[in-house]
DNA sequence: TTCATATTACGATATATATCGAAATAAAGT
DNA sequence: ACTTTATTTCGATATATATCGTAATATGAA
């Protein structure tokens, strides 16, 4: 008996993950959350740097590793390059942590998420 | 102008991030979805072990690891560690990320999630 | 108490990551 | 062409992580 199925493949968790570990840092996550209130203009390199205080070296790294994991998207404006965040991905990340904890046998209430924060509009 | 704030404190933030950086890795994220698909009975550390073909020692430090960032909990019978998924820590990552995507700017349509698995009993 | 089983701790190694300052690149303006 | 500004790359270091095999511990049974 299989207890792991459902609609995710072997290939999917690898990736699942590397997205996780993209946003399982202190300053990467901020830098999510920056990105996400910014959206969808999304910010140059210099603002979020600004704005967090993180040495531009530093900074570039952990946007390259956002980069990778397809959680943010760049293109270049002159000199400057303007990142936004990837919604398709963060949804597929979303999806995935939803339908893990709230399908099957429903480990969690999906009322309880909307309480905190949206109104459901069905 | 502040761009972030909304009702996550910073500590918060790097606590998070931490759960983030436990299910960051292929290994510990195929735990947690074991551990979510068995559900609340749980599984003791040998039927994880047998299910995922996890070495002992690797299983017990990742199962550390999740214990740690309180998304597992674990409780003894007789010689065996029956570990179960922590559904509110679960909760408040799950919150935090459909708030932050689907909250303010709304970056992602929550309605596109419900679609995915289950359907919004509003 | 002795034996068997389940799990964790120890010791060790290899790899990955986070961070920095300084140098290099890229585009735009003078 | 030169200068300025924005961002990345380089080189280096410190810390963290993943993994393993084996030894230690804890519980239950004989």
């Amino acid at each position: 008996m299989k207890l792991v199925e459902a609609g995710t493949k072997t290939a999917d968790v690898a990736k699942l993950a590397d997205m996780f570990a993209a946003m399982g840092t202190e300053p990467r996550l901020r830098i999510m959350r920056l990105l996400l209130s910014a959206h969808p203009e999304g910010l140059v390199v210099g603002e979020i740097q600004d704005e967090l205080g993180i040495t531009g070296s530093t900074l570039s790294h952990h946007l390259e590793k956002l980069r990778h994991e397809d959680l943010v998207d760049v293109r270049r404006e002159g000199t400057f390059m303007r990142h936004t965040v990837n919604t398709d991905s963060l949804r597929a990340l979303l999806t995935f942590l939803y339908s893990e904890c709230c399908g099957r046998n429903k480990a969690i209430d999906p009322e309880l998420l909307m309480a905190t924060g949206q109104r459901c509009k069905c």
